[in-house]
DNA sequence: TAAAAATACTCCATAGGTATTTTAT
DNA sequence: ATAAAATACCTATGGAGTATTTTTA
């Protein structure tokens, strides 16, 4: 499993429409019909059921939506805090005597 | 992106080499070196800083460190989900009268 | 018949392997 | 000199595109 197959399936779910997802994510229709059973293979579950009409969710593609769109912002959450840490923006700030005039007196 | 970066950065970071972590994946040494600077030019941050005889994580690493372990648990738990709900393990029970006895009584 | 998803096939981008170089001590 | 990471280069897997078939209504 790739956070791909996670957003290509959470842009399908969202729309329930793989040619509105193609749309939406500029990437060819085939493409994410295939990530998206790559998926259900991978996780051994269904997710989809293809009805007159539309595509609907399963009980577990609804479970696996809610948590692939909390994985998600996880991963962007963690990159603004890897950057903001980076800056100097976050993390711990450490003050101290040292023994001499040698060691930091702010460190992370 | 993807959950490969995390994966390989996860491993070098939990034992601070490169060499090891090869070992532990069985991706040869120079897959994860590319792969974590790829990461690192990603997010726009150094995670690891090479020292003499080791490596160690900056600021920035110890805390992406953090939330790529966290999303990793995540996504295993997100697919533990999905199988169970598939199975009818979890979810929703509903229990209700039917007009007639044409409607399920049970569903999800 | 129409509209959408699955399948077939092809191509190419890139993940990963091997070999080598660089770096640090 | 040694050990480990980065770099160079090559190969091959599989991601993605186009075209086609299948499915559903």
């Amino acid at each position: 499993m790739e956070l791909r197959h996670l957003r290509y399936f959470i842009a399908v779910a969202s729309n329930l429409n793989f040619s509105e997802a193609s749309r939406r994510l500029h990437v060819a229709q085939a493409a994410i019909s295939q990530t998206v059973l790559d998926l259900e293979d991978d996780l051994g579950a269904k997710l989809l059921v293809l009805t007159r009409r539309s595509v609907e969710l399963t009980a577990a593609g609804n479970a696996f939506l809610a948590e692939a769109d909390a994985i998600i912002r996880r991963t962007e959450e963690a990159k603004m805090t890897a950057q903001r840490t980076s800056r100097g923006e976050l993390g711990t700030l450490r003050i101290g005597f040292s023994p001499a005039a040698t060691g930091p007196i702010l460190s992370r």
